[in-house]
DNA sequence: CAAGAACTGATAGGCGTATGTCAGTTTGGA
DNA sequence: TCCAAACTGACATACGCCTATCAGTTCTTG
């Protein structure tokens, strides 16, 4: 039996098509009985409005704008890129999304950058989690335009969603991997992160320290190191720690920067200590292969920007989203499992 | 500027928009100098045929069989879960999908029950590694039938594509965990399969074995036990190792069948094993929280079964696949980064 | 140069829904 | 009982493309 249409309701529930109209999209009164009628009608026939259809004749459009960070973090190039790909390959179905960009360390500049966002459908931004922020969030929502929050999130605000993983869990992950790779072994752990003004890095930070408090408590961790994700900084931070801490035996990076460490694990040799950090590039990739990583935490930027697209729209169409679906994962990736 | 149409193009090419369809879908010849003002027209306007328009248009339906392993396996069950879930999504964009059921241990019945399909735009199907099967696919394709394999492949049939995760860098990436957790401890590791006539099972045994030999020299590898995927049987086998081998430090699940590991394991009261299996269900991630087990290796069947209808609607429609989002990842869970 | 072949343009109708208009019917309240 | 308000049906137009038809034009080829 072929698909039911808005005609064979009408029929089925002895109506107009205008009253089926009327009763789908609210667009006024209809008595009781027959909102009744149509809507029995609607379940015998296991009716869904064609969703091609409908959005042919409404003609609708999507515009979209994501607002990234600044600078030359690779991870966020690579959102870039992702939104760039599927961007083209959305275009036929009529979304468009523009980029902007803002440093993201400075919440009074992004705040204002949001402000600054008329004629959009939806906004998804990498966010920090700062009152002036939220406020800003929540002065789009209240403009009518669709915020999901990415990769970085403003618990308070009215964001209709947040894309991006637990990071409290991705932290706690980090140390289960870490305790379990040194396998009772006693000795040091570093941290280094960019800020712990980042919500992310302050999550992730902390899960890592629960684990390692209540399950290693054979290892001793050392005081987190803020480095700003700059590669410079962190590669100085990683010589400083090995320099201080001969018994140094792991070591967390929290955030961006992961270049630095490298490049000074490298040269200094140091193949023993378990490393493990965040986000797959092809500098991180590199160091899981040669041993110089153990394990690279990460999340899919490109599962990111489809569920980021994927949500606006929903929200556009009012319709529901499928949680599974946009459920990112935490993904933990040896030299075995790359991509 | 809006959206170009096709009389947009029709009219910047000097040409009728018939023609302009002649040239977009191959509907009849057209001279050569036409087609090439159609193409420029076509790449200066950066048109795209509307997608929505065209199907409509078209009215194309979709229906697609999804051929899986009869019996009570979780994660086979769960992929019928999903298949459900994402049929009654995909209703509003014409989809339908049926379930057949066969034995997925006899190569003469999957390959007759593939024989016996008509009518569907696609099929979609937990293969067998068989050159009977691998006929029968071949059939199906060369009838005009979109033929995807799931979760297990059949390496040289004329799929139009494999979903599903690479076997031996899972079993490559069972045997880092093994040897990274074991961290150095010497002693004998068990390997459980169901049947190395699976070509999943198979895979996962060659590349674990490979990596513990080359990297683990330290651990030593018992001989396989196929124990058909059964609760009772591997439970069985669970405790004759222990009882066979006291010095059992490790064991990897390589197919299902893990409750009755896990049901062994409680009651034995064994927490120092390191002990790996596949496949997320409800009891393995009791397992993963208790303790029981260390790690599961999973493939997402939601993104599976989503996959798989993507690339038929996709090769139905003869457009490109976006390897990317198609591509099923090799999930690691420990007990901190369940979803 | 005639006849057929190859190509082109114009146009109609359809896919399923959205939206608006307008006349006609029913209902509720005074 | 009567009038305004609330509701309903019928219909037209639009969205962008597909498909088919047919008459008209331009090329081949003998």
């Amino acid at each position: 039996m072929a698909r039911a249409t808005i005609e064979d309701v009408a029929a089925r529930a002895g109506v107009s098509v205008a009253t089926v109209d009327r009763v789908l999209n609210a667009r006024s009164t209809v008595r009781p009985l027959n909102v009744k009628r149509v809507e029995a009608a609607i379940r015998a026939l296991n009716y869904h409005p064609d969703r091609l259809a409908a959005r042919l004749a409404r003609g609708r459009e999507y515009r979209f704008c994501f607002v990234l960070p600044e600078g030359d973090n690779v991870f966020m190039k690579g959102l870039e890129d992702e939104i760039a790909a599927h961007t083209s390959h959305l275009a036929a179905e009529r979304v468009e999304a523009d980029i902007r960009h803002t440093d993201v360390f400075d919440a009074a500049k992004l705040a204002s950058a949001l402000d600054a966002i008329h004629g959009y459908d939806g906004v998804a931004v990498v966010a920090l989690d700062h009152p002036r922020v939220r406020e800003a969030v929540n002065g789009l929502m209240a403009r009518g335009t669709e915020v999901v929050t990415l990769v970085s999130d403003v618990p308070g605000a009215a964001r209709a969603h947040f894309v991006g993983i637990d990071n409290s869990a991705a932290g706690r992950t980090a140390a289960t991997l870490m305790g379990r790779f040194l396998g009772g072994r006693g000795g040091k752990v570093g941290i280094i992160a960019g800020s712990l003004a980042l919500r992310d890095h302050a999550e992730r930070h902390f899960g890592f320290v629960q684990v390692m408090g209540q399950e290693y408590p054979s290892l001793q961790l050392l005081p987190l190191r803020e480095e700003r994700d700059s590669a410079s900084r962190t590669g100085k931070a990683t010589r400083d720690l090995f320099a201080h801490h001969p018994d140094l035996i792991g070591l967390y990076n929290v955030g961006a920067g992961t270049d630095g460490i490298i490049d000074t694990l490298r040269q200094a040799g140091r193949r023993d200590a378990v490393v493990i950090a965040h986000e797959l590039t092809a500098f991180s990739r590199a160091a899981l292969m040669d041993g110089t990583l153990s394990a690279v935490i990460a999340q899919d930027p490109g599962h990111e920007i489809r569920s980021a697209m994927r949500v606006l729209m929903a929200r556009c169409d009012r319709q529901p989203i499928l949680a599974a679906q946009e459920r990112i994962s935490i993904d933990i990736f040896l030299r075995d499992n790359l991509p």
